[in-house]
DNA sequence: CAAACGATTTTCT
DNA sequence: GAAAATCGTTTGG
């Protein structure tokens, strides 16, 4: 079943973003479906969190969507290059976002390795971020849709993650954000090898 | 209007 | 392990 609004618009990024582990990101485009299987997320905890696009309440023309009701998707171009996929979570004008960081490859992977501009299944096709995206055909365009959507959406095709299976670490790329990039708001499957190999800080 | 800077990945040494 | 690639967003003049 497709996740409903409701599951987004709770008040605790840090639970959904655990909640979201194991559940499935699924792209039509084209007529072409592709999904994953989610293994690694971040949290960002709006406008109390140095790392977050939306500290301190700043509100420009690409934070704007955090604003927005939970349940839609925030797409922002990194370093130039990389498209990244948040999930934008709580209620109007509170702007918490959660990034997918891994997936595991699970419909289409065919068209993701044409995407990827690969020739084999290799961990590295949806290992990262900014892979996952291109991998599933994210872009920037896609800012602002709806998570009901049938171009992007996630299910929860009953996969079930125990507590004990799941790491929680600091977040990667965000040393920037002084002692909020100490936080604990990276999760992780243990031992599942599309894990993105970025480090956080110890 | 100009300049600096990434929630990264890939490639080269 | 180090560095380049590359451009929208933000900030300051």
């Amino acid at each position: 079943m497709i996740l409903p609004e409701t599951f987004y618009t709770r008040n605790n990024v840090l639970n959904i973003a655990k909640d979201l582990l194991g559940k499935i990101i699924v792209t039509e485009i084209n007529d072409i479906k592709t999904s994953g299987k989610i293994v690694e997320v971040e949290a960002y905890n709006g406008i109390n969190d140095k790392a977050s696009h939306a500290y301190n309440n700043r509100r420009t023309n690409r934070t704007e969507i955090m604003y927005c009701n939970g349940g839609v998707a925030y797409i922002y171009l990194c370093y130039g290059i990389h498209h990244l996929f948040n999930v934008v979570t709580n209620t109007k004008d509170i702007p918490h976002a959660i990034l997918i960081r891994a997936i595991e490859p699970i419909d289409g992977i065919t068209e993701m390795l044409c995407r990827r501009k690969m020739h084999q299944l290799k961990t590295t096709l949806t290992s990262g971020p900014g892979a996952l995206s291109m991998a599933l055909g994210i872009t920037t365009n896609y800012t602002g849709i709806s998570l009901q959507s049938n171009e992007l959406h996630i299910e929860d095709r009953g996969i079930i993650v125990n507590d004990t299976d799941i790491v929680s670490k600091t977040r990667v790329g965000v040393a920037y954000a002084q002692e909020d990039a100490l936080l604990p708001y990276r999760f992780y499957i243990k031992n599942n090898p599309y894990v993105s190999k970025g480090k956080g800080l110890e």
